[in-house]
DNA sequence: AAGGCAGTACGAAACTAATCGTATAAATAA
DNA sequence: TTATTTATACGATTAGTTTCGTACTGCCTT
């Protein structure tokens, strides 16, 4: 796509950026607190993860004091886009469109949510 | 989601179902065939990949002559709901409307398939 | 019929991912 | 100050994935 180096990361590992992605930084037992809450597994099992995850440099971390703290170094828009490109080729044939419909179909959306993708179909059919 | 026994295929699973999707029936040798254009792989590690999706039951095969010939046991429609709900989930952190702005966004659009999207959107909306 | 080609089966090796126990050290509480 | 709690580091194990070599068998070609 890029020159980005991107690594992708596994199911597990995207599980915990999920979660540095919306608490923007976090430690290893606030991560492990908010997983325990939908999947049992210890907390080491975490910071192995998180270990090994540091050395693939998809987080940064600050060692300064004793506990430290993570943050996501691989940034959601562009796990979002390589994800979605894979997965639009592979289980959709390329077919975007088609996911698009699909997503709409499947899922309640606000009628506000409606009326931005109105608007925004609005400005590409221009 | 429901009582359907679903078994996530790996991504080299996914791109030989791919192949089968598409050519709705075809021999080891087929498969192969389409994969080498795009990725080097011995024949055997091919035909290794489809015995084992065979035994995990994501493909059924004909074995009535010598060359076995494969179909998808998992159906495309399937597949798709199961990856994109995981995808919405854990990279769009259950937000489908970025997602669907996002395809939009970034994919070029026939002005017949915007219609189509538009119309869905309509009847979304009623 | 013999030789070679094309197919499946199978085992093993090389990698990768995930899990957890244990060691050790810093911080805190008693 | 001693004991307890809370961290990180790291090694080992298990399970799953991918790759490929080898053996075997059926089928064509000459």
């Amino acid at each position: 796509m890029n020159n980005s180096n991107y690594t992708k990361p596994t199911d597990s590992e995207l599980e915990i950026l999920q979660i540095l992605w919306q608490y923007n930084t976090a430690t290893v037992r606030e991560v492990h607190e908010v997983l325990a809450k939908t999947k049992a597994a210890g907390y080491t099992t975490t910071l192995k993860l998180m270990q090994l995850m540091h050395e693939k440099k998809l987080v940064t971390r600050n060692e300064e004091k004793r506990t430290h703290i993570y943050t996501a170094a691989l940034p959601q828009l562009i796990a979002q886009k390589h994800l979605l490109q894979k997965m639009i080729d592979t289980v959709y044939a390329g077919n975007s469109t088609q996911l698009v419909m699909q997503v709409l179909g499947n899922h309640t959306t606000s009628a506000a949510e409606l009326q931005q993708i109105a608007t925004l179909l609005q400005s590409l059919n221009k």
